[in-house]
DNA sequence: CATTCTGTAATTATTTTTATTACAGTACAA
DNA sequence: TTGTACTGTAATAAAAATAATTACAGAATG
């Protein structure tokens, strides 16, 4: 992975899930992370995307999970966060007349994929149930 | 992981292997990478303390492989990148006086660790000979 | 002893990430 | 029906992380 939003994503489930179901305000999550309450709507939203979480709008409005915990698994999670590749990023331009620059994006790629597969597999184990859990 | 370092750290070692043996200067390496120099020289720097290449000042100098393509894992390559989790970083500094936020950074870095472990498994099954064989 | 390299520090530029400001829209409740 | 407390989102600014550049001392060669 490469980001923070991880990180922010599987706090606020974990928060969310602690609730249970009484709705929180971005204000009163953004404290618990010590973040902007805007980031935190930000995240809220892209986890609203991923039917993770729902939201309701207005006076005492906030956010609350859409799914039980059981249901999402880590990989999940990571999956709504990430943008990059595993182990880096393609900001390379390597040089075309060089044999090995030539190919080394497709080659890295393919080691990023296999890579993240795993990495994939071994969060799938583990739900967002399982690690809100460790809270208690 | 978190940069591009294993990129240009993979490339460079890439590049040496190919080169068997014949000392390249960090002003070539840079030209397939697309890279300066200095951060070319940087990263050697890196890989030279972690054994992996040896270097040679002064006119006609240059780096080559050290040891065998066969000896170094990506996974070693990994680690002499790494310097931060692989799923984000503690920069997170949240409050105390939650109870998530108590604990959160220190559960999330068991998940980290458990899942960097799988990654480096990973990493440990293919060589630097496996990678560089891709550009024959 | 001039030349061509490495090694490294210091500085600047660029990119990415995060925070802040601003404000429209929604829902509740007096 | 209107003030209040929220969300949603865009735009901007600030901060942090990365990468490039400049500079130069020191090493090896011829």
């Amino acid at each position: 992975m490469n980001n923070g939003r991880f990180a922010i994503a599987l706090h606020l489930l974990t928060l969310l899930d602690q609730a249970k179901g009484e709705l929180l305000s971005s204000e009163y999550l953004a404290g618990s992370i010590n973040i902007n309450p805007v980031l935190v709507r930000k995240e809220l939203s892209s986890l609203r995307k991923h039917g993770f979480v729902q939201s309701k709008e207005g006076k005492n409005g906030g956010s609350t999970l859409a799914v039980s915990a059981k249901e999402i698994t880590l990989a999940a999670v990571y999956n709504s966060v990430k943008q990059l590749s595993l182990l880096g990023h393609q900001k390379n331009t390597p040089n075309p007349k060089c044999p090995v620059g030539k190919d080394i994006n497709k080659h890295l790629n393919n080691l990023y994929n296999d890579t993240e597969k795993i990495l994939i597999d071994q969060l799938n184990k583990k739900t967002l149930a399982d690690f809100s859990q460790q809270f208690e």
